[in-house]
DNA sequence: GTCTATATACCGATAGAC
DNA sequence: GTCTATCGGTATATAGAC
């Protein structure tokens, strides 16, 4: 029954191997390092197949960071200390091809930009909906500079090696990390924080359908 | 005319128009991007030059940012407020060049990890100078988090453009992102982990010299 | 001291043979 | 569909002529 994978099975799957292939290399050393040669290398197959199936460089990096800017509904809503918590954790090879890329090349650093742009969105609009109180002017500035942080504590741990933030782990995420971002949402959008670890939920329960994130 | 100079000097001044052409090239593409013949191209000088004076591009790099890693004692002992304005605004190209650099190459990722965390190491030792508390073992954790969410927030606006951050202008430092960071700081009021009924709300840090920065 | 010429190496992309 | 051969371009670094 299973007869049927022939022809197109094995190019997608082979697809699929230069992709996650490309996604190691732009991970490994940012844009400028990558090669084709070396994508090629990686996936077992010849550098020419990866021009012929892809176009060009540009285009397989576009693919390979995919996965990475990608958001659906429930990532763009908050859950500030599951997203830390994750992004203490191990990158993908996506997310951290597109943070090594982002600096240097441009088409990366708009996929970037594009996505913090959106989850910072994304956080306005659910203190708007929230609070229901009057639009604050300052919600943009302190939504950009909750997903900023998060990207340079990120960048430090995974990119620099900033040995410090090593001990962010989950526990530190609920006591320490998430009660300070918490207090940079709008003061009427939230209640005042008591002590202790239930705070990290800093979302109303009828948003709270859990996707995790990347 | 002044030609009082010596070789000495046209020597000395060349080497700095060198550097000076080199941060810009790093600033502006990163370590991959810049050439020693862009380089030479800037300076109004021989490639081959720039060469016989530096020895390597890598050799060229570490003198390019080093004014952006070397710290003098001031700028270790805290003063959030201050800092964070001086980054929301233009950055120096030798800043600029080891931003860039750091994510792709291992040199410049060494220097600004250790740059980052001898600030790190600064405010803890102004935070513990001031409160004569005990000692925190999450102090180290919340310093890095301070330094590590300026990185990005510098990233995301001088390198990626992220456009809300362009509001962060003074006023808003002194308003909103201030008292965000001070809110880190650990609390000298409290000594038992376990938080007793009187710590209610993240209050403003009331030893915090950082209000009267000018 | 400074620059011309070049050695050596690798890149992305293409054309055309199997 | 897949791979060999190659083109045209770039780079760092060096050797040696002015």
């Amino acid at each position: 029954m299973n007869e049927q994978r022939s022809r197109a099975d094995q190019r997608a799957e082979t697809s699929a191997r230069i992709v996650a292939a490309a996604q190691e290399e732009f991970a490994a050393g940012g844009w400028a390092k990558a090669t084709i040669r070396g994508i090629a290398r990686r996936a077992g197959v010849d550098p020419a197949l990866v021009m012929q199936r892809y176009g060009s460089k540009e285009k397989l990096f576009a693919a390979a960071i995919l996965p990475a800017v990608a958001l659906d509904d429930a990532d763009t809503t908050g859950h500030l200390a599951e997203v830390l918590e994750t992004r203490m954790r191990a990158l993908s090879p996506a997310t951290e091809a597109l943070l090594r890329s982002a600096p240097t090349a441009p088409e990366a650093a708009d996929a970037l930009r594009e996505y913090l742009s959106e989850r910072a969105d994304g956080l306005v609009r659910a203190w708007r909906d929230d609070a229901e109180g009057p639009e604050n002017a300052d919600d943009e500035l302190r939504a950009a500079m909750i997903v900023s942080s998060i990207l340079g504590m990120t960048i430090a741990r995974h990119l620099l090696g900033l040995d410090a933030l090593a001990r962010l782990d989950r526990d530190a995420v609920d006591r320490i990390a998430a009660p300070w971002f918490a207090a940079l949402t709008p003061p009427d959008a939230v209640t005042t924080p008591a002590s202790g670890p239930g705070q990290a939920d800093a979302e109303p329960p009828r948003r709270s359908r859990s996707r995790s994130a990347r």
